[in-house]
DNA sequence: TTAAAAATCACTGAATTCAGGGAGTTCAAG
DNA sequence: CTTGAACTCCCTGAATTCAGTGATTTTTAA
């Protein structure tokens, strides 16, 4: 009978996973196997320690290299009995919509309080997933005006094309750089316009900024 | 002869402001007065409570109302004794610079360890100031290529205009919205690329987003 | 295998931006 | 009082963006 949880704790916040640690040390089911501040330890740790059992992964949002979400995506992929929960300092609703796709099991603030993290945790643990009340309604937000939302889903041409307006580069050095016709850069930045209901290069840019694109 | 400091801790991670507590609770002379996780908050505390003396103040940069910086320069105006420390996710050049010119007296990412915190506030409270290599690299970066960083002050009107088409406003609309000519705000969006250094509305976009702008 | 999606290129014409110049007024600080 | 900064307005011409439409080829997915 297992009485014992192995946990490993991904964040480039190491003030915030120090902490983390002495809130789970008083737990005595809960047992930290590994702390890492990037993502890639993560899998590289869960590869050579496969005859270790991990049963939950907490890991941040948003850090260097992998982040949250890839390294989500990762483990579900490739370890599907680990548990995951997300902590995070912002509230991306269409983050948060994209890990849930991914099979999260939960999502927390960083301003929850520590008794709501313990809470969390233990329904993971016990196969349920968490979502603070505050989370859903966010992401019930998200689902009811996914007309706003609606799956602006960018082509990795798109991307590219977007991340190089958004950075003052010129239809002609764009289409410079990608090897591209200059007509193919305006047609791709027409319907970059129309997709993501902007209208004109600031729109453009606000959302590549909002959206961590550049 | 005085053996406990007093400190007081404002973030809005709750978490993390827990995660600290339980780090500074093994110190013994280290002790937690008050925790709160708005800047306004800490103003009326200290306003109510003027008979304790407090040491030390542990606070965020990204809070919402007061932020880190307002709240250090309140504190630095109105209880010159208390010393301040102030521990940011983000390691932005411009707001620690701002944050030494009113006085702060240490720095910290949330990504330093344990040790480095405790020794950034021992330091804080024998009276000198405390910044980690890594900041103090990031400062001189700051003050030595201040050429570029070189204080482009934007005016009001500037600033006006730079907001409205950092959303989207076409010249002609901004005219209207502020009640000038056409041909005023091109000349204002003309000093703006000039002043600021960049080529287009994308680039003025990205400026007044990166400097919370809109 | 077939339909849909993605990627590519093209044309036209209107609207806007960008670059460079000049110039008058007001208001505060030296 | 005058110097400078901020604010306002104007002109020209080139470059770029924006909007609408359409079409071919390749890739992807049903």
């Amino acid at each position: 009978m297992k009485t014992v949880y192995n946990i490993i704790i991904a964040d480039d916040h190491k003030m915030f996973v120090d902490g983390l640690r002495s809130i789970l040390e008083q737990e005595e089911d809960l047992h930290i196997l590994h702390t890492t501040s990037k993502g890639e330890e993560v899998l590289k740790y869960l590869k050579i320690n496969q005859n270790e059992p991990v049963d939950l992964l907490i890991t941040d949002l948003n850090m260097p290299g992998i982040d949250g979400i890839a390294l989500n995506q990762s483990i579900k992929k490739d370890f599907p009995t680990i548990k995951t929960l997300v902590i995070s300092m912002l509230e991306d609703g269409a983050k948060i919509k994209s890990l849930t796709e991914d099979g999260v099991n939960g999502y927390l603030s960083k301003n929850a309080e520590q008794t709501e993290l313990l809470k969390a945790i233990r329904s993971i643990l016990s196969g349920e997933n968490y979502f603070s009340v505050h989370i859903q309604s966010i992401l019930i937000k998200m689902l009811t005006n996914s007309r706003k939302t609606a799956e602006v889903r960018l082509t990795q041409r798109e991307k590219e094309v977007l991340q190089l307006i958004a950075k003052e580069h010129t239809t002609q050095e764009i289409a410079d750089l990608l090897f591209l016709s200059k007509h193919t850069i305006e047609s791709y930045r027409k319907n970059l316009i129309n997709k993501l209901e902007v209208r004109n290069l600031a729109g453009l840019t606000r959302y590549a900024i909002e959206h961590d694109m550049i």
